[in-house]
DNA sequence: ATTTTAATGTGAAATAATTAACAAATTTAA
DNA sequence: TTAAATTTGTTAATTATTTCACATTAAAAT
C-alpha cells in the first residue's frame, strides 16, 4: 500500500478528530463538503484524500462517520500503538505531558527525560521521569519509537543523537535547531517563533496594503 | 514592494535566526550553501528567497551576515515593534509567555488574558493578566495588533470572534478548533496532535518499509 | 416510473514550490 | 597577469499540490 503524502496524512489527522466530534453530536453521515466547510478547505480536497485513503462511500448521502473514522484509524494508526518519551520536563515538556496524555487510544507518553535532578522520580500524568543517562534501557524495556524534544537549544543536538543512537525512530523537535537524522529516522521539526514572526509580518503586510 | 509567499517569510526567520548565531561566533560572511546546510535545504533555495528579498549580495565570498539580517528585518520586521497578547493562561499560554518575553525586539508579549479570576492581576515575565472583561480598553490602550490563543477548544470560536471584534489583525491558534475570521485578519493556525500522529504514521510506515 | 437534483470519484488543468542548469562575475591559484 | 575554480542570480524544467470540470450514480421529487 501507497504510503501517503504528509499533507494528505495531516489533513486525514484533522478530518478524524472532527468526525468524532460530529459522532459525539450524533451524526451518522457527513458530506465531503461539510467536513470541507469545517476545516475551511474544499470538498474536492477532502474527497481527493479520501481517494488516496481507497474508501469510497457507495450511497451517496454522505460517508459514514463510523467507518470514515474506523477507516482513517486502519491507515493512520499501528494496531499495536506507539508509545512517545517526551525529552525535557521543562515549561514546555511539562505542557506536553499533561496534554499528550490519553488524548489518542493509539498513542501513549509513557516516560520522560530529563537530566536535572529534581525532575527525575517525578511524576506528571502517570508519567515517570528519568534521567537521560537511563534512556537506553528506558526506550528498549518500554519499547518507545518516539521522541518529543524540549530540551534547551544548547543540548540539541546531542540528544537527538542520543535518541537514535538508542533506537528512537521519530523525533518531535520543538527546539529551534534544525536537526539532522539518518534516513530512517523521521524528523518533524516545529518552529513556534517562526509561526509567529510569519504572523506579524502578514499582519504588518495587511495594514499597509490596506493604505 | 511584494508581499512574500508564507514559505519564503518562514526561511527568512529561519535564516535570520541562523545568521544571528553565525554573528555571535564572529562569521562576518555565510556562503548560500552553509546556510542551505545548516538548515538541511538546498543553496538554490536559499538563494532564491534572497532574490525575493531583492538583496544581492555582489562578492562572491558570501552574504555579509550582518547585513543579511539587517535586510531581512526590514522585510519581516514593523519598524515600530508589534504588540502580542496571550489569550488563556494555562499551562500552554504560560509556557509560552516565559518562552516569547523578549525574544525578538520587534515583538512584544505586554498583556494576557484569562477568566480565572486565580489567575487575572498576576503577572509572568513582567505580563500582566487581565480579565476577559477588559480586552476591548486593553487591547486598544497597549496598541495590540496580534493574538495568541492558548485557551480551551470549548471557548476558541468565541475567544477568537471577540478578539476580531476588538481590532485583532492576527491569530495564532493553538486550540485544535478550525477558526474563520474575517480577510483583513491573518490567521495562523498550528496543532501538535496532528504533527504528531503525522510522525506517528510515518514511524510505522518506514518500519514497514524495511520489512 | 420518470425526471430532477445532489454527491461522488477522477482525469485533466492550473497553480505553487522546488530544483536543475548555466551564464556572469569574482576570487584564488598558478 | 592569466587561467582555473567558485559563487551568485535567474530562466527554464520539474515536481508537488490543489482545483476544475464533468461523467456517473444514488436519492428525492414529481
Ligand atoms: N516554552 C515554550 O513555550 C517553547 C515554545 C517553543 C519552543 N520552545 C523550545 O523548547 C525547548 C524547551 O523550552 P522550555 O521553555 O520548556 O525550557 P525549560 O528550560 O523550561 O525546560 C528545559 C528542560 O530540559 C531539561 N534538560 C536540559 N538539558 C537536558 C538534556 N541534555 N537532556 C534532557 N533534559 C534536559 C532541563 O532540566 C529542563 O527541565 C527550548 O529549546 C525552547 O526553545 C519552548
Ligand atoms: N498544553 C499543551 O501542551 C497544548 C498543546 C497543544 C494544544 N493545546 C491547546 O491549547 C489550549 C490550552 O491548553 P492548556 O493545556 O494550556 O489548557 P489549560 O486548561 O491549562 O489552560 C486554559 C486557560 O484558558 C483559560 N480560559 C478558559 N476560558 C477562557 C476564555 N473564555 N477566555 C480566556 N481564557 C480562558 C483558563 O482559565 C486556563 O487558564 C487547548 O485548546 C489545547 O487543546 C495545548
Amino acid at each position: 500500500m501507497e504510503t501517503l503524502p504528509g499533507k494528505t496524512v495531516e489533513r486525514l489527522s484533522q478530518y478524524r478528530r472532527r468526525l468524532l466530534n460530529s459522532l459525539d453530536d450524533g451524526k451518522e453521515y457527513i458530506f465531503s463538503h461539510e467536513l470541507a466547510e469545517i476545516l475551511n478547505i474544499t470538498a474536492v480536497q477532502v474527497r481527493r484524500d479520501l481517494m488516496l485513503l481507497g474508501y469510497s462511500s457507495v450511497y451517496r448521502k454522505g460517508y459514514p462517520v463510523r467507518k470514515l473514522i474506523e477507516v482513517i484509524g486502519k491507515r493512520l494508526d499501528s494496531s499495536k500503538g506507539q508509545n512517545v518519551a517526551i525529552v525535557g520536563m521543562g515549561n514546555l515538556g511539562t505542557a506536553l505531558t499533561y496534554y499528550l496524555s490519553g488524548l489518542r487510544p493509539k498513542l501513549h507518553v509513557v516516560a520522560s527525560f530529563d537530566i536535572d535532578p529534581g525532575k527525575i522520580g517525578t511524576t506528571v500524568e502517570g508519567v515517570k521521569c528519568y534521567s537521560v543517562s537511563e534512556m537506553k534501557e528506558t526506550i528498549k524495556s518500554k519499547n518507545i519509537s518516539i521522541g518529543v524534544m524540549t530540551v534547551p537549544q544548547a543540548s540539541a543536538k546531542e540528544v537527538a543523537k542520543e535518541l537514535v543512537n538508542n533506537g528512537i525512530k521519530g523525533i518531535f523537535n520543538f527546539t529551534h535547531i534544525p536537526l539532522t537524522v539518518p534516513p530512517d529516522v523521521y524528523l518533524e521539526e516545529y518552529d513556534m517563533l517562526t509561526s509567529l514572526e510569519k504572523v506579524a509580518y502578514f499582519v504588518k503586510e495587511f495594514a499597509s496594503l490596506r493604505k
